[in-house]
DNA sequence: TTCTTCATGTAATTAGTTACATGATTGA
DNA sequence: TCAATCATGTAACTAATTACATGAAGAA
């Protein structure tokens, strides 16, 4: 423990998932595809490379198990990084960070046409709707018992839920922005600001 | 323009800015604090650092009005730079990315307590009790006509309302994941996952 | 046999952050 | 006049990405 550099949020997500089972890195980023990269999104290489850092720390010890016909190791954690990781559980996390490109854009829409706006709009409105479907395979997974860690779906399901709230969201939200800007000008300069909404945005902490 | 470095998103999230009026890099982080900062969140010295990019490729400039009395650049957008906003406008925008140290924790929840669970998810509505409150400011100062551009408010207003939108569906669920988690085992262990819920994630792609 | 994709990893680069530094202004 | 905080910036560092490289397995 405690060679100098600190672990990352990252280091925890990867400690957590040799929590569940030896990995190599290879598999991590299959796992990632599956859901931890909806949630905390990191690229392929890192998944090479952080493990090194956990091991380097006593986390967990590489190995290379036959066949040798082609390099390859795999990551299992020590008691160290499990008592690491229940630690880092009880510490308080950061809040959520949302990065989107797509209401930069509608943000700064006066810079654009009324055919960008509605656009970007659609663009969301698709990636929300793709997002629902491989939401959807992986509970049909569990459904069917074909998912590999049953003992764990009581809780990630309840990341599974969040997800599909945002998705849904996202798909209401996409739908009532498109019902607005369609009604306006061509010109989004001329474009009214929808005195409703306003009034709602500005009384909502009033409300329970 | 093109003197080699691309302009990275934040780049353009500066130059819109930069569209909307001049702004010191002070005056910048400001609108970071109302606004900006939700959906395309940067630290300080970011936006002390990248308006130098746009005007080493021309697409601000830079000048240090009186008082002399204290060291002070204002970035100007040019008819380049705004040329170049507008084509970025056009172009394809990379989709929605969420990071959430709290879902993680809940992901990994096997690794902690029960209290650890319950504590990590009152934390994310505290959060969105927060933003709540930030959010109808800004919307009361609107409707109060306080403001400091209303002719950018139709627009901006589809901004604020998805980040309305995701706050009440982060409240809501919330309460729902205290209420389930609340009926857990002390030993979240032998937690059951929740069967109808699982169902509905399972189907949600088949309704409407 | 050749092509493609799988699987594994390293190296180079960069976007972004944290930490530091400093003079001006304001209020007690 | 002293402290606090406002306002401005730079420098050092690092987490993460993109690009590159390579051999194995499977398909055509």
């Amino acid at each position: 423990m405690s060679t100098g550099t600190r672990l990352t949020p990252t280091s925890y997500a990867i400690l957590g998932l040799l929590a569940v089972r030896p990995w190599s890195s290879y598999e991590l980023t299959r796992q990632m595809d599956r859901g931890l990269g909806r949630f905390w999104p990191r690229a392929v290489s890192k998944l090479y490379e952080e493990p090194k850092k956990l091991v380097a720390q006593g986390l967990a010890t590489a190995a290379n198990p036959p066949p040798a016909t082609r390099r390859r190791t795999v990551y299992t954690i020590t008691a160290a990084g499990r008592a690491c990781l229940a630690s880092w559980m009880a510490q308080p996390a950061q809040n959520p960070v949302l990065e989107s490109e797509q209401l930069l854009r509608i943000f700064f829409a006066e810079n654009g046409t009324k055919t960008d706006l509605l656009t970007v709009i659609a663009s969301m409105r698709t990636w929300a709707a793709d997002q629902r479907t491989v939401n959807a395979t992986i509970a049909r997974s569990y459904l069917n018992n074909e998912a590999a860690f049953p003992e764990r779906l009581a809780h990630t399901m309840l990341v599974g839920r969040f997800l599909a709230d945002f998705e849904d969201m996202v798909t209401n939200w996409t739908e009532w922005a498109d019902t607005i800007v369609s009604k306006w000008p061509s010109d989004i300069a001329d474009a009214k600001a929808d005195r409703h909404t306003l009034g709602y945005l500005a009384h909502r902490d009033h409300r329970t």
